[in-house]
DNA sequence: CTAATTTGTACTCTAACCTAGACAAATATA
DNA sequence: TATATTTGTCTAGGTTAGAGTACAAATTAG
């Protein structure tokens, strides 16, 4: 099942238990009604369901049914937009850094825009993979202007969050954009976050700039939705006219 | 190319494009490079390349290579996360509702469980696409106790933002958690979003509360990533300690 | 002008995947 | 207890996707 509709089933309800659309306990749909709604024959709905249990993500009953199955499995983190990381090392568990890649290149198209550098300028790229209690939930591509990324060591990065790097070395980090959307995992990544090609996956965009509006920093970062999520409590506003983020603390 | 290898590569590659990965104008890789980056042979990639451009999304130049081709391709539109629709029609763009389905069932375990009902109780299901200028980008489904979704009709669903039924009706909203995560397009989404079954989709699951803590509304919104992203902005704390988000007027 | 690079085309062979059907075994329901 | 439902098992057959290879045509680089 390396490639096939059997795949893409198996990819779509893995999502959807991990998701909580189908809740612990309780019964997916019949064989038949899978295997309508995905335009296939039971046959390969039934690989699907076959690679699910041999995860044990869910159980079938000869007779019965199949339901999901959530004994152990282990609740995605919930994490702030504003500051991941803090939040993790608060919760006082142990993450782990490795480096896979590091290097000074030519800025790509998209950097050299976000930063605001003239096309072809060099910059740091360092690929990072995150990983809480030795399982791996993100995948991080960092770009800094090369005359930034000088001001501290390669072995660093494997050890200390970038941004405290970068205020380490002086720079004051007034403003940050940041933008959330999805993305499909390709070969390299999957390898990396120990999951399927083609699985689902956070992207987060952010750009860090100085007080002067200078880029300093920009991440490409790439989340595994099973064990990580953003998440925030809005308030109603005063006014009653708009909805603003509220502060956390805890998870 | 229904299910496949291709198929897996070409969406890989298209979301690469869309996320910005591949600046426009940008050449791809080669396609021996492509084809070994996915462990695939060269007739494989070939055939992504080809899906890819049909769409007009890359220009292939025999002898010179393949280029991203982002021409008069629509940009995603930048929501905050806080109030999205408002910002939506404040800019003035056209959008439109589509209810899919309506009707009253008994509530699944999960949205019980979020909405603080008794297992079994009776919750209002709706199902609507949005779209703006005639592009769907969003397929929300939407749980609301039974006594709450009696105080509006049907017909005001496909008509008006629910949040604001709700508090046509009397209901004060005053807290919402919500989650953000990433899931795969299951048939039914993807057809109503027209995208192909398996593309990568931003999940968003969110409860509302009134002032006395009750469960008000139970929101599970899908959005395509080309064209909706959630972007905020970050302004470092004066402490210095944290990062806070700021209030956005636009996009 | 020449050589290297890159996309375009053509072909064969193989294996994996999927469909379709029928029936068995366990369980739930009336 | 009888009947319907649901998962489990098996078989046969056909289609497609993919690998591998070779070479042509266009472009670029030296």
């Amino acid at each position: 099942m390396e490639s096939s509709k059997a795949r893409q089933i198996y990819l779509v309800l893995r999502d959807r238990i991990a998701g909580g659309h189908y809740a612990d306990k309780a019964p997916l749909p019949v064989e038949q009604d899978l295997a309508a709604e995905h335009g296939v024959s039971r046959a390969t709905v039934r690989r699907a369901l076959a690679a699910l249990e041999e995860e044990s993500l869910i159980t079938r009953r000869q007779g019965s049914g199949t339901f999901v199955s959530l004994d152990g499995k282990p609740r995605p983190i919930a994490a702030d937009f504003s500051d991941a990381l803090a939040h993790l090392t608060a919760m006082g568990r142990a993450t782990s850094v490795q480096l896979l890649a590091f290097g000074y290149e030519e800025a790509p198209a998209t950097v050299a825009d976000a930063l605001g550098l003239s096309p072809g300028a060099l910059v740091q790229r360092s690929v990072r993979v995150r990983a809480i209690e030795g399982a791996p939930f993100s995948y991080l591509t960092t770009y800094v202007p090369e005359a930034v990324g000088r001001t501290y060591a390669e072995a660093d990065l494997a050890s200390k969050p970038l941004l405290a790097l970068l205020e380490r070395s002086g720079h004051t980090l007034a403003r940050a954009t940041q933008s959330v959307g999805a993305q499909l995992a390709a070969p390299d990544v999957a390898a990396a976050l120990d999951i399927e090609t083609g699985s689902a996956l956070i992207a987060l965009t952010r750009t860090v700039f100085d007080e002067a509006g200078r880029g300093i920093e920009h991440l490409a970062a790439l989340y595994r939705p099973d064990r990580y999520v953003f998440r925030m409590e809005l308030q109603r506003d005063r006014s009653g006219a708009r909805w603003s983020p509220a502060l956390r603390n805890e998870a």
